[in-house]
RNA sequence: GGAGAGAUGGCCGAGUUGGUCUAAGGCGCACGCCUGGAAAGUGUGUAAUCGCCAAAAGCGGUUCAUGGGUUCGAAUCCCAUUCUCUCCGCCA
């Protein structure tokens, strides 16, 4: 939620900023701005109102105290006009601070000035790319045929007990992903990052707080029995460990990973693009959270997109690095990293991981704060990126890695996986 | 799931015969004094949020789990909800 204040100050350069996103605001703005108006005006004729009840009824007291009975009962007769006006002015209040908050929750992030304009993917801009891309045999395939010839993955088992996008996981390749969970919280943690296991169902206020909510609804598993959430990623969660917090600024950086299945509910994908492990509805990821002093949040978004770069260079992948255009960005952001693997047998990119930096978009929904030199509490950033997503690495390490002999596994997950060779 | 107790500021904790209560006291924290330096001691300060104001100052509103109610007036009384704790039941 774009902070109400900066959207008063200049609405004609956020009106021209969320164009970049193809986002046309100009009708939200002025809705925003007047319903805005029309706030402080009843706040101001409430308050007044409520501060002459307040007086009056300190008169009263102390009437009755010093023994003035009538004079007081006098006075009672008063407050009645007074409180019936405070409860039309409030209930005008209240319903315009409401109907503010759900227009304003409809604006996006602003993207940052440096992101490029576009409408698809093809618009994004590669800011790195490293890695060459492995020379296979003829005869190589995708994963899900390697799957099947080494009894890896078997997704119509997974149909019969849940359905399409539930895969179960066999044998080595099981053993693999267990291996990378380990390996990327174990990096994670050298790193600096504080490690978390967080719920993997959440509440509906944890949802708004990271941006779920309310537009992004139909993406959620729901339990409505408990009205709970299942999270789509530990972003939800661990971020929203500090709603409703006023850190220190002497807390920065603070960093957090987790690991934790996430539950895409991917209404509306089919195609290529899901087949195999390309989109699943349950999957498990690594997830690193951070948040920063404003001033410092490029600097840490940097710093994130390095950290990953990283990782895939121990693993050996080749991969490059696109900052994402206005028009795919998400709704959040106010910019975006894509990192993406190449995947030798289905010859595309794939993509692992989404470093991001919200700025105070996602901190002003959950009053996540902090307290700076001055002793003024002014909001946080929050920048998130996975590092890494398991099953397009798998994928990519299945594929990139095949051989006559079997699937070679880098030399930085041996000592994790216990062995060298799916075969 | 059943029975009971409870929810107050960063934390602990007083206040529940309704009246100047944002709320005693303590701890913590910040700044000072003391000290060669520190500890101890000591002094001062220490919630958030909204509105009025160009801004600071100042003034006003709201907030004692949440929502409603009674009343001129509610932390204090009533109702509902949520959560926590204890006991019982069930259980990895």
């Amino acid at each position: 939620m774009l902070v109400l204040q900066t959207i008063r100050e200049n609405p004609e350069e956020i009106i021209r900023r969320l164009a970049i996103k193809n986002f046309d605001a100009r009708e939200l703005i002025f809705t925003i701005i007047a319903l805005d108006d029309k706030r402080k005006e009843t706040q101001k004729m409430l308050d007044d109102n409520l501060a002459q009840s307040n007086s009056l009824a300190r008169e009263i007291g102390n009437l009755f105290k010093a023994g003035k009975t009538e004079e007081g009962n006098l006075l009672k007769e008063k407050t009645s006009e007074l409180k019936e006006l405070a409860k039309e002015l409030s209930v005008t209040f209240e319903a315009t601070k409401k109907e503010l908050e759900e227009v304003l929750v409809k604006v996006p992030n602003l993207p940052h000035p440096s992101i490029p304009p576009g409408t698809t993917p093809e618009d994004n801009e590669i800011v790195q790319q490293e890695g060459d891309f492995p020379v296979l045999a003829d005869d190589a395939v995708p994963h899900w045929d390697l799957a099947a010839k080494y009894n890896l993955i078997d997704f119509a088992l997974g149909n019969k007990i849940s359905g399409a996008g539930f895969p179960v996981y066999k044998g080595k390749v099981a053993r693999l992903q267990r291996a990378l969970i380990n390996f990327f919280l174990d990096q994670a943690i050298q790193a600096g990052y504080e490690e978390i296991q967080p719920p993997y169902l959440v509440n509906a206020a944890s949802g708004y707080g990271t941006g779920q909510l309310p537009d992004k609804d139909g993406q959620m598993y729901y339990a409505p029995v408990d009205d709970l959430y299942l999270i789509p990623t530990a972003e939800v969660p661990v971020t929203n460990l500090y709603r409703d917090v006023i850190l220190k600024e002497s807390d920065f950086p603070v960093k957090n990973v987790a690991y934790s299945s996430c539950f895409r509910r991917e209404a509306g994908s089919y195609g290529k693009d899901v087949r195999g492990l390309n989109r699943l509805h349950q999957f498990d990821k690594v997830e690193v959270v951070q948040l920063a002093h404003p001033d410092k949040s490029y600097e840490v978004l940097e710093e994130m997109r390095l950290y990953v770069s990283g990782l895939l260079r121990m693993l050996e992948l080749p991969f490059r690095v696109v900052k994402l255009c206005g028009g795919d960005m998400s709704f959040t952001s106010a910019m975006t990293y894509d990192m993406e693997v190449w995947s030798a047998a289905q010859k595309r990119w794939l993509e692992v991981s989404s470093i991001s930096n919200f700025e105070s978009f996602q901190s002003n929904r959950m009053k996540l704060r902090f307290k700076d030199d001055t002793g003024k509490t002014q909001l946080a950033h929050t920048l998130n990126g996975s590092a890494l997503a398991l099953p397009r690495i798998v994928a990519a390490l299945l594929e990139n890695n095949q051989t006559a002999a079997g699937i070679k596994m880098p030399a930085a997950l041996v000592k994790y996986t216990g062995f060298e060779m799916i075969d």
